[in-house]
DNA sequence: GTCTTTCAGGTGTGATCGCACCATGCGCAA
DNA sequence: TTGCGCATGGTGCGATCACACCTGAAAGAC
């Protein structure tokens, strides 16, 4: 997901308004939407992130087809917001529209992975480079707090949990320094191999990710530039490695 | 005012019923790239595509405000299309909606402008070097077309021109491989700048630029790589920089 | 004349309705 | 029992209406 757009509006992430947001499901009563908290983000933006964040973490598999109808029953919202966010995500081309009939994840190719994996390569171990003078301490407390949290899921069993650390571990190294246009293309490429990256988990080596981690870690630590951006390089080729394993559609 | 319907199926004059229609495009099982017949496209994915290119070749001013009624009137659809074609480019970043209240394009600001130029160098001439052995002499004969367009545009004084021919050859290149995710990002890059772009028109400086596409192409003859890439390299800096030299909001 | 207030118009957002399309399945006929 | 045809339900897309909000300027008060 999204990582707090710092310099618009000041506004809290909004992450965890559980209870307001049970307490205004506009869903009203005919009437209008009422919508009385000016604060809140759209509906909109709100399913929006929801949807990147299930891509991310992959709780949306590659085979399943949605519906914007079913997301919107689902989500307590009118079918008009999941239409807008679902038309966003087409556009990043995280989802895609089967002939006016279904929404789904996009097919995976061979070759539609190399490109992915290409430009992952080329565009994440250069922005933990750039990144790396600007982790502070409290930034490296939150990097190794995530990779614990992926420790313990990988021993509970948590796929889920497993994929949501990965995330944040990644993108706290990327977003230390507030480059929002290099991150966005990041968060992008994420959108696509998500939902595929959801059969690393538990697979044979996935443990080897950990000493990526740990690797990164320590460059940190070290300050060493160029031994960071290759354990990011190292950990990409070999997560996407693992996922390149199993027998792709073409 | 409109009426209705007019970009949906035009008639089914041609009395061919479903059953024979099949058998031309071959129903591609399951999920897959299919590419439905762009013959009957969406109106949002129309207004898209014009909002894109507007973006791309400078004709949507980085001060002017915008406006889903306005706009809807101006490409004759209903505001319901350029609402959702507008969403899905403030989704890359391309637009921006204030306040709920008028549509724009972003500001740009110097470290916003840092970044876009870092992701550019990253990316594009990357592209160019994986693209250079897949492009073959009738690819070479539009580029140097497109070179000529873009010589005859400074002369004849049509910025708008200019902008697409410098659009055109610069994806014609990258377009030689069918390489979708880094075109994808590439583009999203150049939405973002387009709209600043429009100042290097006429500015001083902006023949050099022709140098570094004659680069280009004298390196996509010899299959030089590297040379290719330094040339992309160098245009863009050189380009980017034009605009830099213009005084930024912060 | 200047300042304040109000109101009208316009905006993005959300809800609801209608349409063309397609897949599935029930019912009728062979 | 087996096969075909039509109806029904569900889909994405587009249009239209309704609402909260903000801005601009005109109208009023001093």
């Amino acid at each position: 997901m999204r990582k707090t757009v710092v310099a618009r509006v000041p506004e809290p992430s909004a992450a965890v308004p559980p209870g307001t947001e049970a307490g205004a499901p506009v869903r009203a009563s005919g009437i209008g939407p009422v919508q009385d908290d000016p604060a809140s983000e759209s509906l909109t933006e709100r399913v929006y992130r929801e949807l990147r964040l299930r891509l991310v973490t992959g709780r949306i598999a590659p085979g399943a087809t949605l519906s914007s109808r079913g997301l919107a029953q689902e989500l307590d919202v009118s079918p008009m917001p999941v239409r807008e966010a679902v038309g966003r995500l087409v556009a990043e081309s995280a989802l895609e529209v089967h002939s006016k009939r279904y929404i789904c994840v996009p097919a995976m190719t061979r070759a539609r992975f190399q490109d992915l994996l290409h430009c992952r390569l080329l565009l994440e171990p250069e922005a933990a480079r750039l990144a790396l003078p600007f982790i502070e301490p409290a930034h490296l407390r939150l990097l190794v707090e995530a990779d614990e949290r992926l420790s313990a899921s990988l021993v509970g069993g948590d796929a889920q949990k497993y994929m949501q650390s990965n995330f944040d571990f990644h993108f706290l190294i990327y977003g230390a320094r507030a480059q929002l246009t290099m991150l966005h293309l990041i968060e992008t490429l994420w959108l696509q191999f998500g939902p595929w990256m959801r059969v690393v988990y538990g697979r044979v080596g996935t443990a080897h990710l950990l000493d990526r981690h740990k690797q990164a870690l320590q460059a940190i630590r070290e300050a060493d530039a160029e031994a960071l951006a290759k354990a990011i390089h190292d950990d990409i080729a070999e997560g996407m490695g693992l996922i390149g394993l199993t027998g792709l559609d073409p």
